[in-house]
DNA sequence: TTGCAACTACGAAACATTTCGTATATATTT
DNA sequence: AAATATATACGAAATGTTTCGTAGTTGCAA
């Protein structure tokens, strides 16, 4: 089962800092890491419940109960979604090709030496993999 | 103005295959490059005519009505608009990270030899124009 | 013990996307 | 000329997602 996008915005919450009560992945949901202009409205209490409801349904999260606020843990590996919802990426725009996609990502100047340094030393132990 | 998928679908055909009418964009969709199993039901013509529609009035192609069957062109580039996926999908996914995506796409095992080189040369040539 | 604050549950509205049926017009075939 | 095939237009149903109001419960403070 794979998230939707407001899911997924929780899933990372979870992901971060571990189980939280639904106040805790509100708040965070809610604090901007970089503030927008014009400041985007506040997700509702309620609506953040809503979805965990629902993705305890759906299997992407699990609660504990035993405490009166219930504290949700995620319930599906970051790395694997990261890489259903990448593969679903690729298909969708560059027709599965990944080094379409990872020409798109880092072709524009924009990545720094470190980032690229990093990923090179990747790919050179993948070579050496092989 | 960013694409639906479905609206994406239709614009990889017109990248592809360059201006075309609703049937053949239509018969591209339908034209599965691998089958799948279960065969999925197809796309009805009027579903891709009304996407169409939908997409002039949204600016992402141009029609050329001077015959019966008009024809579709796309009014957004190609480049353009897979960085603009591209960077939703990593903000959403990645947080932001393109490396943290690079390290994902790559770090499965899946990627050929080729794909490496031919990535690994892009690094290179960034890195040289540092 | 009364009232206020914080919690869960859940239906349903609001919104976005996709799909298609039907009406109508135009070309093509018989 | 009539029947058939193919086109566009467009309303609206179907589907999927997000949002929140409201009801009811439980803990806590006045």
């Amino acid at each position: 089962m794979t998230p939707t996008d407001s899911e997924l915005a929780i899933l990372r919450v979870l992901w971060q800092q571990g189980p939280a009560t639904v106040r805790a992945v509100n708040e965070a949901l809610n604090d901007p890491p970089l503030p927008a202009d014009p400041p985007e409205r506040p997700i509702g209490y309620t609506t953040t419940l809503k979805l965990l409801q629902l993705m305890t349904e759906k299997g992407l999260v699990t609660r504990d109960e035993s405490q009166r606020s219930h504290v949700y843990s995620p319930a599906v590996a970051e790395e694997r979604t990261q890489k259903s919802l990448l593969r679903r990426f690729v298909d969708a725009t560059f027709g599965g090709s990944r080094s379409e996609l990872v020409l798109r990502a880092l072709g524009d100047g924009q990545a720094t030496p470190a980032e690229l340094a990093e990923i090179k030393r990747l790919i050179e132990k993948l070579e050496g993999d092989a």
